[in-house]
RNA sequence: GGGCCGGUAGCUCAGCCUGGAAGAGCGCUCGGUUCGCACCCGAGAGGUCCCGGGUUCAAAUCCCGGCCGGUCCA
């Protein structure tokens, strides 16, 4: 399908005026444009990197970055601001990994406008596909980097610009702006897919660095068949560190990125700096190598030196670089606000902390991570101001992050000493690795360090791990089927129902018209009952037609379609009048519960922080709750902070406002907070706003005033993933209910316990310490027992066969403990003695039968037991000189029956 | 969201596979040794084996469910 789309090629009569033609590499066989003809289509790896000896102007890293933008601001395009890291707009999509993510899927599909159009961006993005090669290539991989971006949306009846317009900017910018010889650029034709789209693309190289790539989106991809788009996208990406490398000619893209950051880092870290020709070298070889090892030979080679030094020197010098890359998305990351946690976003942040102190560690140096990430803080916080406002979130959550690291480490001498003796298996990494976060390479060091034991690590050991997580099919997380799927389908053949709930979220009852009824379903015109939705569950009540009324028992949504689901089937024609009344007391309480948590996420947003995000929420009439990310429970004092500046505002009694924007206004006025309870696919957002205090897009119904919740207060708190804590909350009746009903169970345990609420704490108290002083009663009277029947026994016992004794010992009360106690002790004192101690039991009789020493050497004691079930109803087991066994009769018949056995053939010695 | 590992004395853990009186080391208390301390020696206290259910004569151990913690992967 593909090859067909780009049989014909990309058609840029662009291209052709401005004197390029189209040549096929030699190479890779790919077609490009090139102004003169060569042989290859000047990228990597088919043409060795020439780029730092092409001349152009010379730009630093941010002057690169300014000049793109305004060369395009120049060219009639609108500076947009870039959005942060995180994806929040998106439920799809972690993180920021290109500048078309932005506009993603609402903008393409065409439910909202963009922003401005056309319009230019430098995006900071995080991709974290690359980031084993980081280091290693002199900054071509990077984790995270600037996309600048100038995108065109092309609607039927606006058509903004395409491709003869895009490739002409390119050329203008590298050619005239940039002043790179026209020579030196290449256009290759290529296909681009991702987000769901696709489209032609040419990749523009110069002295084979890639710096540039210029898409044409055209078709959404669906099923993998490609359907033609109403709009045409244009998404271009141009690499913002890559630019600077050839404006600026750093021997890497570290330097030329992070400046005298370099050397800090090298200083810190206690590394030695290559010389500028090993580096130089290592960036003309770093294209195709996988390892170190293989850079430094091809290096060595070049220099004519050693190998052996150069790899070296070459290893520690790649983890350096590495790490100042890592370390600058660790700093974008959080203070975007990331809490890392084990899943989601959270663990991506927590896969490149434990990167990044890996490498600390493995260059054996003691610098603490916080430092690194502070010094990348103090260098960017001017253009990413974020990074200033959360630094101190972001040391804490470091500290906390090197901690756990610390404890893994900790772990590592008991985990090596069960590996002194034999080599861990395969299986053994794996698990070390998958349940306990050690690293193979961490545990072979630490044995081939401290114990000088060298152990085998698989090099494709990662790839074992990655078989293990079989894949599973990214099952696509549905809402809970609420409603069956034929009401679904049913409800499309309706308009949308106008909202009285949200008109005035007072009203209690209402006059509409039935739009359709089927079994139990109702769809009406207009509602004030409330649809489950935004954590806030559906409403109850009535209907009322003519004298009849039907109860509403649930209210859910589909689309715009609002349905009640009432008790039983009824019949009612459509266009008939109803009269709809809600359950008040009910839904009160709910609105309540929904302003307060909204008062609650306002609270804690500014006593624990701006990383702290909803991520998911639920309000009953009874109860509400809400979990938000943070890295730890909140102290007592934070706790009371909170409910005091919840209940201040309650107090103060502040006005809540509601209304519609639309998409674009409504994230330029408030940004992506608003987005805490998810993301609406709607053009038009409706605001909640408690001015001053909090602003979210949410559907739910509020109370006008904050003072209608008369109280607030948080009845639990509890970590529920690593990186998510729940808050447990009741406002206005609730909170009155709450009360009453923890007042009565205090009664009722005040009353079980024979106190007063007043004194029941004391009580309490006294029964533990009367309870311990029981058990250590029975302990002693146990013991009591125990010697008590075994002196009895060393005169009572009787001679029995072979020299054996027999003791047959009644105890009169259940305790199986006691009765052990006392077998065990006999015939420890007594090495002769088979005794028998027995205990009522449910079923008859517990019997447990002991040998001393000498007897067991005789005996065995389940031959005994053996004998008896051939006599009575007995199952019993243990081992050859103590068994347990019930008897199904009653002991004064067991004794008899035993008694029996005794004087005939019962015990044989064996 | 899925997989895996773990929860036993104040702490670090063994025991679990293969069911049969709850263990070790450190720490604590007391005593000995010592001018005193450390070391050493001896004795002792300290456990709802995470919770609930099941199987069994018998469960820390096997099975099921839950809770909590950790970790890897999306």
């Amino acid at each position: 399908m593909v090859s067909r789309l780009m049989e014909k090629g990309i058609p840029c009569r662009k291209l052709e005026e401005l004197g390029f033609k189209k040549y096929r590499c030699k190479v890779c066989g790919s077609v490009f444009w090139s102004k003169v003809p060569r042989e290859t289509c000047g990228d990597a790896p088919c043409e060795r990197y020439r780029f730092l000896d092409i001349g152009c102007r010379r730009l630093g890293y941010e002057e690169s970055m300014k000049e793109f933008l305004q060369f395009f601001e120049r060219n009639g395009h609108k500076v947009i601001d870039p959005r942060p890291v995180v994806a929040r707009w998106r439920e799809d999509l972690y993180l920021t990994i290109a500048s078309i993510v932005l506009f993603q899927p609402h903008v393409t599909s065409g439910m909202v406008p963009p922003p401005a159009n056309p319009l230019v961006v430098a995006q900071p993005c995080i991709r974290l596909e690359d980031i084993d090669n980081v280091g290693l290539t002199m900054g071509r991989h990077l984790t995270n980097f600037i996309m600048g971006g100038h995108h065109a949306f092309n609607y039927p009846d606006k058509w903004v610009y395409w491709i003869d317009e895009t490739v002409d900017y390119a050329y203008r910018f590298f050619v005239e702006d940039l002043r790179v010889p026209e020579e030196e650029i290449t256009f290759k034709e290529s296909w681009w897919e991702g987000g769901g789209n696709a489209g032609p693309a040419f990749e523009v190289a110069i002295g084979g660095l890639e710096v540039a790539t210029l898409v044409f989106m055209q078709y959404s991809v669906e099923n993998g068949k490609y359907l033609e788009m109403p709009i045409k996208v244009v998404d271009t990406g141009y690499g913002i560190e890559r630019i600077a490398w050839l404006a600026s000619k750093g021997v890497t893209a570290f330097h030329v990125i992070y400046g005298d950051l370099v050397h800090h880092f090298f200083v810190k870290l206690g590394v030695d700096e290559p010389s500028e020709d090993i580096l130089r070298a290592a960036l003309v070889e770093s294209y195709g190598v996988d390892s170190v090892e293989d850079l430094a030979e091809k290096v060595s080679r070049d220099l004519g030196v050693s190998s052996k030094e150069v790899a070296s020197m070459l290893r520690r010098a790649v983890e350096v670089f590495s790490l100042l890359d890592l370390t600058k998305t660790i700093a974008l990351m959080l203070s975007d606000g990331v809490v890392p946690s084990n899943s989601g976003e959270g663990y991506l942040a927590r896969l490149v902390i434990r990167r990044a102190l890996r490498k600390i560690s493995a260059l054996g140096s003691d610098v603490k991570l916080g430092e690194l990430v502070d010094l990348q803080i103090e260098k960017w916080y001017h253009l990413f101001p974020r990074m200033g406002k959360m630094r101190s979130y972001i040391l804490e959550v470091l500290d906390i992050e090197e901690e756990k690291f610390r404890e893994i480490i900790k772990s590592l001498p008991q985990i090596a000493k069960k590996f002194l003796k034999k080599q861990p298996s395969l299986e053994d990494l794996v698990e070390l690795y998958d349940s306990r976060g050690v690293p193979p390479d961490m545990l072979a060091e630490y044995l081939r360090k401290v114990h000088g034991i060298a152990i085998d690590v698989p090099k494709n050991f990662y790839s074992m791990v990655a078989a293990r997580h079989a894949r599973t099919p990214l099952a696509k997380k549905s809402e809970k089927a609420r409603l069956p799927n034929e009401i679904v389908e049913w409800t499309k053949n309706f308009p949308p129902t106008r909202r009285l709930f949200h008109e005035d979220p007072y009203l209690r009852e209402f006059r509409s018209k039935v739009l359709g009824v089927l079994g139990n379903y109702v769809v009406l015109d207009a509602t004030a009952f409330y649809p489950e939705g935004g954590g806030q569950l559906g409403d109850t009540g009535e209907i009322c037609y003519g004298s009849e009324c039907v109860k509403v028992v649930d209210t859910q949504k589909v689309g715009d379609v609002v349905v009640h689901v009432v008790e039983r089937p009824i019949s009612i024609a459509p266009g008939a009048e109803i009269v709809g009344k809600v359950d008040w007391e009910r839904r009160y309480r709910l609105m309540r519960h929904h302003t307060a948590t909204h008062l609650l996420l306002g609270a804690l947003r500014k006593v624990l922080g701006e990383h702290v995000w909803q991520a998911g929420a639920e309000k009953t009439p009874t109860k509400a709750r809400l979990d938000v990310t943070h890295y730890k429970i909140p102290s007592v004092d934070e706790l009371k902070s909170i409910e005091k500046l919840v209940n201040e505002m309650i107090t103060k009694g502040i006005h809540v406002v509601t209304k519609e924007l639309d998409r674009n206004e409504a994230e330029e006025r408030y940004g992506f907070v608003i987005y805490q309870g998810g993301v609406p696919q709607t053009a038009r957002i409706r605001i909640v706003e408690i001015p001053g205090w909090d602003v979210e897009a949410c559907f739910g119904t509020h109370v006008k005033n904050t003072s209608e919740l008369g109280g607030f207060h948080i009845v639990n708190v509890e970590k529920i993933a690593d990186g998510v804590v729940r808050f447990e909350y009741v406002a206005g009746t609730a909170l009155i209910d709450y009360v009453s009903e923890l007042e009565q169970k205090l009664s009722d345990i005040a009353t079980a316990v024979g106190s007063s609420k007043r004194e029941v704490a004391d009580k309490v108290r006294s029964m533990v310490g009367e309870l311990r002083n029981a058990n250590s009663l029975l302990k002693a009277y146990r013991d009591l027992i125990v010697r008590e029947v075994t002196s009895k026994a060393s005169y009572e016992a009787r001679d029995y066969v072979s020299g054996t004794k027999i003791f047959v010992y009644k105890l009169p009360v259940k305790d199986y403990r006691l009765a052990n106690m006392i077998s065990r002790e006999l015939t420890q004192k007594i090495p002769r003695l088979i005794a028998f101690v027995l205990a009522p039991h449910e079923k008859g009789c517990y019997v447990e039968i002991s040998l001393g020493k000498e007897a067991a050497s005789l005996v065995d004691a389940r031959s005994i037991i053996k004998e008896l079930a051939k006599r009575l109803p007995i199952k019993g087991g243990g081992k050859h000189d103590h068994v347990t066994a019930i008897a199904e009769v009653p002991m004064t018949e067991f004794v008899n029956v035993l008694e029996k056995a005794l004087s005939t053939d019962l015990i044989k010695a064996s």
